[in-house]
DNA sequence: GTCTATATACGGATAGAC
DNA sequence: GTCTATCCGTATATAGAC
């Protein structure tokens, strides 16, 4: 049963989401938050109690996402080939979203460590999820030596393209670094 | 002849610089910058009148020590394979700042497009000058037709590693990586 | 649980004495 | 050119009426 006071955690934190991937962690505000989740700025500390607790419940909510979504992977796709080119199709299915705000992991872990941020292990803990999954991938693939390298280097290789075609907002380069990767993928 | 006047503007902009990359240019402030820089914030709008022409200037800086050490490349590589390599060796000859801190011109890309600040194109201005250097050692090389290409996936191939490397903060990844991409200039 | 009002700190930027 | 004092907006966070 959700209650109301459930909604609007919720509310507040896939809103916290959205816009500390648009407009970044520090410069979001709790009057940003505020105004486009519609819940009054003093009514907020009664759900969390600090930013920082928001941010937290933010990340939290990206690592289930994330595992979710690789859930979904592992169960459509039976073979690893296709896991990794379904990962590497993330930079075409969100090609709109990475040419204005980049990799949502990629530029928060980049934000948090100018900041110092005390959280920065746990955005740290995202990239470890796809990382694992990714190892899982190359070592059924008959890579288990090098898995770890594979998977560092491929998810290197998507946030380089996610840096390259935020800054240019284009995503000509996008498209072609995507097909790239799918024949070194096919290659493997 | 430098006045006194000429090396406060200085001071101010090198330090600026410095922490801009250290901290990020949104979390740094005049208070900050005063602080480091030994002048009193007050004194300040004596020499810029805004934190974004500090910003500008900052970029500004930037572009002519990339020119500058580009055109050193030049002299003391005839080679454009060897200049390849040695932009390479970036990564390894700055991996401490890639660890702490990222990269200069990446980091600041990411941070100006999430702020959604002005001055986001000129920053992008610091990656072209780059760009148009490579894409010159790549038709050098006989790459002529997709020097472009070749020229946008290299620094692509940097900018991920280092954004790896920094949120890790271990440079185990960009030892190896800057090996593979050596030994991709060599197979050119 | 929800609202208004407000405390407190710090940001960029300015005024004006010297 | 250099300093102190300060304006003004906004940030996080809190108090307390309802």
């Amino acid at each position: 049963m959700a209650t109301k006071g459930e909604i609007n955690r919720q509310r507040i934190i896939s809103t916290a989401d959205d816009l500390f991937y648009r407009q970044g962690y520090d410069h979001t505000s709790f009057t940003d938050i505020a105004d486009a989740a519609e819940i009054a700025r003093g009514n907020f500390y009664y759900y969390y109690k600090s930013k920082d607790e928001i941010l937290s419940e933010v990340i939290k909510k990206r690592g289930d996402d994330i595992k979710h979504m690789l859930n979904e992977w592992d169960q459509d796709l039976p073979e690893p080939r296709d896991r990794l080119k379904r990962y590497v199709s993330i930079l075409t299915k969100s090609e709109d979203e990475i040419q204005h705000y980049g990799c949502p992991m990629g530029s928060l872990c980049t934000e948090l460590a100018k900041l110092r941020h005390g959280l920065q292990d746990t955005a740290n803990d995202l990239l470890d999820i796809f990382h694992d999954w990714l190892v899982t991938q190359f070592s059924l693939l008959g890579h288990k030596a090098d898995a770890n390298e594979l998977a560092l280097h491929l998810m290197a290789r998507l946030q380089g393209i996610s840096l390259i075609t935020n800054a240019y907002q284009d995503t000509t380069f996008l498209k072609r670094e995507a097909d790239g990767l799918m024949q070194w993928v096919e290659q493997l």
